[in-house]
DNA sequence: GCCAACGTTGGC
DNA sequence: GCCAACGTTGGC
């Protein structure tokens, strides 16, 4: 069992879009950056437990959880042209992105803004990415340490 | 392989 | 809207 992150803007794609969906589970498409690709190709296990994050809007912060349906598998928005995620050198036979499928699981109780976080300066998020200046991954690792310390502040 | 230029992310 | 931080691209 692992545990991950994994940020969205509201306006794009927010929680409520995803516990909209039918059956409440979605594709995780778009993202194109090679570590991110990494981990959600080769290391996110169906099952894993996801904070679900939003990004780039008043209060950002973790607003819920959500579990991984589907392991990794092409992100066929590469191969359209017509979406705004083209990208003309990811070739079908041998793609250069990846995705996963998550399913809405929760709302937290409450939000737990990545203010609060900061500002709790507790040694047991010290190695939390989403904490450390200039991080821009938009899916990262936790430890369960972090996993369970985020949850007890709900 | 270096590195300058450029594009993107995302908090503020 | 600004801008720091970082990733990617491409010339050399």
């Amino acid at each position: 069992m692992n545990y991950w992150l994994m940020k969205s803007e509201p306006d794009v794609f927010g929680i409520d879009h995803l516990k909209a969906m039918p059956g409440r589970k979605e594709h995780w498409d778009g993202v194109r950056n090679y570590q991110a690709r990494n981990m959600m190709r080769d290391q996110m296990k169906k099952g894993d437990l996801v904070f679900f994050y939003h990004s780039n809007c008043d209060e950002p912060g973790i607003v819920g959880v959500m579990e991984i349906a589907r392991e990794g598998y092409p992100d066929h928005t590469a191969f359209d042209a017509d979406t705004k995620y083209y990208d003309p050198k990811s070739d079908p036979d041998n793609p250069r992105w990846y995705m996963v499928d998550v399913k809405y699981k929760r709302h937290l109780k409450r939000n737990i803004s990545l203010h609060e976080l900061k500002g709790l300066n507790d040694p047991r998020l010290d190695d939390l990415p989403l904490l450390r200046k200039g991080n821009r991954l938009s899916i990262m690792p936790l430890t369960k340490v972090h996993w369970d310390f985020i949850l007890g502040l709900e």
